[in-house]
DNA sequence: GACCTTTTCTTGAAAGTTGAACTAGATAGA
DNA sequence: TCTATCTAGTTCAACTTTCAAGAAAAGGTC
């Protein structure tokens, strides 16, 4: 008796559910403390927010749609959705891929760039007043190491994986 | 020029911005990883399936909504449109606070513990491949105490605190 | 070229989340 | 008591995300 579906479930240990949880409340928090933030002063929640950050370290300010979803590690309809309400507020505009017709580029606007420019700094500030003040050199180190560790564990090389830019 | 607003910006250093897209990256997928897996085996979202999770380690199976976001990081809002959504599933249901006539009480019912034991070996298993099988047990210790940390951070002692299930 | 498959991106509807407004009951002070 | 304030929870509308379906162009094979 092997199989994955009928062998004994493997359960987490007290201190692996305890940090999983910790994982589960820092995460949710932070996630809730950067939305409020950016919503208040840029008027856009931190998904968002991310794309034109994207966009704007992008030569020539524009990216490929699928590239764009790929940094952001989120679906292409999610992406269709958020350029259109960028798109709406003039922080973006689209623009046809002259190389392939089925492409498109987003591309940040001037009012775009200044929007960022505003807000930034004080971006800037809520991430280090809730993540970098708080930690040790060496956590921000291990934290580092840890993140890409897991980021990578879940985008396999393989066709295999699901991952949300191609579904 | 002392002034928050007026100061010169602390731009992240080099080693700060990877650390922060890295995390990024990483709690992203993380996220859809664990939606995806509990969407196609349980049915729900991995929020509301933090609420059955909650429910089932509470005494007699059920809480007060406010303690139940408390614990879940989420605003009262939020709660009462997925304890709606549960209790159209059969895995919840209301039951009214005797102490308290504003209060009610989610109660994880029978269905609602057999769907839990149905998945709860899987979503291990899924948690156990994407996190713990790939970090050292240093690294899990260390994970540990970061989030601590961060999630300390962000829920203050004084009233002046803006917590999701206080809003 | 004709045909089939794949890739790129969008759309519309359903599901989930947010923020503000609201009801009802608890609490505290004069 | 009377009243003002606070707390618990819900509801509605606006917004965001997901999922499935679809249009259009690209690429591969015969």
């Amino acid at each position: 008796m092997t199989t994955a579906s009928t062998s004994a479930p493997r359960w987490l240990s007290d201190e692996e559910q305890r940090v999983w949880r910790a994982y589960l409340h820092a995460t949710t928090l932070l996630e809730d403390h950067f939305d409020r933030q950016l919503q208040r002063d840029a008027g856009m929640p931190h998904t968002y927010y991310g794309l034109l950050v994207q966009l704007s370290q992008a030569p020539r300010r524009r990216m490929r749609m699928t590239e764009l979803a790929r940094n952001a590690k989120i679906t292409r309809s999610r992406l269709s959705h958020a350029i259109a309400r960028l798109e709406k507020n003039g922080w973006v505009r689209r623009e046809d891929c002259p190389s392939d017709k089925r492409g498109q580029n987003a591309v940040l606007t001037d009012d775009g760039l200044d929007m960022l420019r505003r807000s930034a700094p004080g971006h800037v500030e809520a991430v280090r007043q809730a993540m970098f003040d708080r930690l040790t050199d060496e956590q921000v180190r291990s934290l580092g190491e840890i993140m890409r560790t897991l980021a990578t564990g879940l985008e396999p090389e393989g066709a295999d994986a699901d991952l949300p830019w191609l579904r």
